[in-house]
DNA sequence: GCAGATTGCCTAGCAGCGCTAGAATGTGCT
DNA sequence: AGCACATTCTAGCGCTGCTAGGCAATCTGC
């Protein structure tokens, strides 16, 4: 009995070493230096041990993303909950939610472009798929009106991540991030305080 | 003369048929099913031709995306000057924009996803790189009021970029598509009419 | 009209990719 | 110690983007 559940012990120790490996490989030199082989030997361990562990490389991104999730809606909710007015929170909240894309720009990629396989917008889902949705939900609820709430974070997760996609390929400039950011919280919480 | 002429006028058609079997094929497979020996297949000729016009596969995604840019442009053009009143205008052109991703996803994917070597967000740049987002600038500026309606615009294409990224990878709902849409217009155009 | 120079194209191949089968190694039990 | 099982590694498949070098068709000058 021992004996196995060291064994899961080890091998649960070496799958999240994978999961970290690739992430930090990933964050390091961007997704297209994260090679199975270049992972198996960042590893220690040969490319067939990626396999007893993820169906595939896809499914290897795919945890990343998971934990990706699972640390943006903390953020966001860290930075909802510091929040005082309403309008700061949104305020908040949005601040949090790029600053995140923007600052682990792989570990975005992995949740939003390259894992694709991963069920959305169902609440009976998986926690970590809609915690972070959750958050932005909490803060938006407050300034619905006569909106239905659902629909309107929609909206507004839409607009961060826009912004998100946009300013990360260099599509959009830089200097007015803050200008932008500030316009779009403007546009759902039209009364300052 | 004349012959120089004549290879030129060959090699341009060959140029546009590359391009055109590049978006044909990652319009009806996606473009993970554009590979060079599929495309040099597709054009009738052997996979070197490729390189003699373009520096390799993501100049060919570029010169894709540009058609994109350039139809996109059209396209939201056409919305905008067939709408009738400013909140009419910005309707019409967020549903222009949102179709056209949705209508024709490899090539938005070219423009948005694979093709990064293109510059943005410079006025001096070519064209069809700031064609479409200067249409959209036509239709926010009337309701930018005292804000900037260069950053204002920005921030709604934002908005569009991110309900088109996130629809396309089933991360919303396609049900509620048209009512985000509502929202997203409503909160730049707030008075109707 | 025909040899020579030039251009353009194709065949073949490289290194690297994700992934897998089967050999080899190591581990725990009797 | 020797057996049986689990685990890991070596080797290789078919594919990718891309390139070198030989071959053939084309144009030029006589």
């Amino acid at each position: 009995m021992t004996i196995e559940t060291r064994r899961e012990r080890e091998r649960a120790q070496r799958e999240q070493l994978i999961v970290t490996a690739a992430r930090e490989l990933a964050e390091a030199e961007g997704w297209e230096a994260v090679t199975t082989r270049r992972l198996a030997a960042e590893i220690e361990y040969s490319q067939p041990v990626l396999y007893s562990h993820f169906k595939g490389k896809g499914a290897i991104m795919t945890a990343v993303a998971v934990q990706g999730f699972e640390e943006l809606a903390i953020e966001v909710r860290a930075a909802r909950t510091a929040a005082r007015g309403t309008r700061e929170a949104l305020a908040a909240v949005a601040a949090a939610y790029t600053d995140f894309a923007q600052k682990r720009p792989a570990l975005y990629d992995a949740m939003f472009t390259q894992a694709v396989d991963l069920t959305f917008a169902s609440p009976d889902g998986p926690a970590y798929l809609h915690d972070g949705f959750d958050e932005l939900l909490q803060a938006v609820r407050p300034l619905a009106g006569d909106d239905d709430p659902g629909i309107l974070t929609e909206t507004f997760w839409a607009g961060l991540h826009g912004l998100a996609m946009l300013e990360r390929s260099g599509r959009l400039p830089l200097e007015a991030r803050d200008h932008r950011l500030d316009l779009l919280v403007s546009r759902f919480a039209p009364a300052a305080g």
